[in-house]
RNA sequence: GGCCUGUUGGUCAAGUGGUUAAGACACGGCCCUCUCACGGCUGUAACAGGGGUUCGAAUCCCCUACAGGUCACCA
């Protein structure tokens, strides 16, 4: 059975690096019907945000990645926040001191910093390493501040990660690591380690900034004689300037991404698509067909740029792919806003901006004619493609307006048969009817339908009130 | 600075010794069209550099450069 988790610390929000990472944790779980368990690592306490937690959840749930364990979602390995489950890592810490494989250290910061090269080698040197069980007993009584560090063996260590292949470290490159810190709390590297283990996590994925400390963690799972889990380390996601992403950098958040209009089932998709490729050439992707997709074998190793460009185009196409009842419900809120004569169907509106826009937000622009038909300067009617100028269309808007007037059925259909049958009365080129016509119902150089859509859109009464106004501008324009 | 990892068009990204080096986004052009958008077609644009190995290297090896990561009582 797969277990994979998302274990992320409460210090903030979530960076889509960090949801890259929860994503590809749940599509390993999914793909092999395995289970997705939330642990929230709280073992830092100076550094927890309040509402963090709510926000993670939050944030996994408007994403879709729905967990099978967690804090609030219960599970038999429980608790699923490592702040209560102190007395466990303590007992572990306590068993590898007992097998000789961790010991106590009274060394206090002051000489602990005394140790740091300037380079950011601050090698402990063991000098508590050798202190006799007395003299530890009696350094406990008298209450002098202790961690427990880890007694780090000789050697090398080799791991193979599923990314990266084979990988050896040197273990004199690694420092006797602290497991239990003064305030009782576990390190992270520690805590970790031991609820991998006591929650059967079988697949543990991680960014790859976790690369080189990974052989600390096979030596932690060695000493207690555990097995070894599968590693999946995941190259970093950058931001435009090539640089790691950091909540404390403000890079783009899940949220501020929703907040700008990104629906979130892009957001996943586009995602997904950063550090891993699929065996075909599909790109749009339901959580659900990416769960049957995702395979190890199209993790990249190197690095991606986060390209907001991209999105865009992937939000647009969710858009235009949407339902359509589904699309009204969603724009109907910016709709009503931007709309509000009566006589409009603002289904029809919904239907004619769908596949026009990214973003919902959008749609105020392009369709704010309806309402209040804009100032618009006369020179608009002349546009060279369309042939058309201000006096051959004054002449077609006199024809429109005469043969609008006297039409009895002022639906899109009649509409259509009656402005073409004017143009080939008139024996004259589409656009230059059809121009002015849309010109002088819109006021605007596009709009999101063509002439006698608008005419059916905007109903009879402002159709043919705009026709007047086009034929008023025009006349006083050519005086 | 030590150690680890990476480097294919502006971005994402296929590619695992023999390809005209895919595809997508963006950008340009054309077509479609009742404007715009959608859609279709098309164009510009890439194997970091240098050495090897090989009949042949984006693919294997070495060196260099650059980038990132890591070296905490942070996770």
């Amino acid at each position: 059975m797969v277990r994979t988790r998302y274990a992320p610390s409460p210090t903030g929000y979530m960076h889509i690096g960090n949801l890259r990472t929860a994503l590809y944790e749940y599509l390993i779980a999914k793909r092999y019907g395995g289970i997705f368990i939330l642990r929230i690592e709280d073992t830092d306490r100076n550094r927890e945000v309040y509402g963090a937690v709510e926000k993670i959840r939050q944030t996994l749930r408007t994403a879709g990645l729905a967990y099978d364990e967690g804090p609030d979602a219960g599970g038999e390995f429980g608790p699923y926040v490592q702040s209560e489950r102190v007395e466990i890592y303590m007992r572990h810490a306590q068993e590898l001191v007992d097998k000789g494989k961790a010991y106590y250290c009274f060394c206090d910061k002051k000489r602990l910093e005394s140790l740091d090269d300037g380079l950011g080698n601050s090698k402990y040197d063991r000098r508590c390493l050798n202190l006799s069980k007395e003299e530890v007993k009696r350094n406990l009584d008298d209450g002098i501040p202790w961690v427990i560090r880890q007694l780090i063996p000789e050697g090398d260590t080799a791991f193979v990660d599923q990314v990266y292949g084979e990988i050896t470290i040197s273990n004199s490159e690694l420092d006797d690591q602290i497991l239990i810190k003064s305030d009782g709390m576990p390190t992270y590297n520690f805590a970790n380690v031991v609820d991998d283990h006591l929650m059967l996590i079988t697949h543990v994925v991680r960014g790859n900034e976790y690369l080189s400390s990974t052989p600390k963690y096979n030596l932690l799972y060695d000493a207690f004689g555990w097995q070894i889990p599968t590693y999946i380390h995941l190259p970093l996601i950058l931001n435009e300037k090539g640089e790691k992403l950091s909540k404390r950098r403000g890079d783009a958040s899940f949220e501020d991404l929703l907040e700008a209009g990104f629906l979130p089932e892009a957001i996943v998709n586009c995602i997904a698509l950063l550090g891993w490729s699929p065996s075909d050439n599909q790109e749009i992707f339901s959580l659900e067909e990416l769960s049957r997709s995702f395979d190890l074998k199209g993790l990249s190793k190197s690095p991606s740029t986060f390209d907001v460009t991209k999105l865009t185009w992937m939000n647009g196409e969710y858009f235009r792919r949407m339902d359509p009842e589904k699309f009204y419900e969603l724009s109907l809120g910016s709709l009503k806003e931007s709309v509000k004569l009566k006589s409009v169907d603002l289904k029809k509106v919904a239907e004619l901006v769908q596949p026009r826009i990214n973003f919902i937000h959008e749609i105020p622009a392009l369709v704010d004619f309806i309402d209040a038909l804009p100032e618009y300067d006369a020179s608009l009617y002349t546009h060279k493609k369309m042939k058309t100028n201000s006096q051959n269309s004054l002449e077609s808007l006199k024809k429109a307006l005469q043969a609008l007037e006297s039409l009895d059925c002022w639906d899109e259909q009649s509409l259509h048969a009656r402005i073409f049958k004017l143009i080939e009365e008139l024996g004259i080129k589409n656009g230059q009817m059809l121009w002015p016509i849309r010109t002088a119902l819109s006021g605007k150089p596009s709009s999101p339908c063509g002439a006698t859509e608008l005419c059916a859109l905007l109903g009879r009464d402002l159709s043919l009130k705009r026709l007047r106004l086009g034929i008023e501008k025009l006349i006083s324009c050519s005086d």
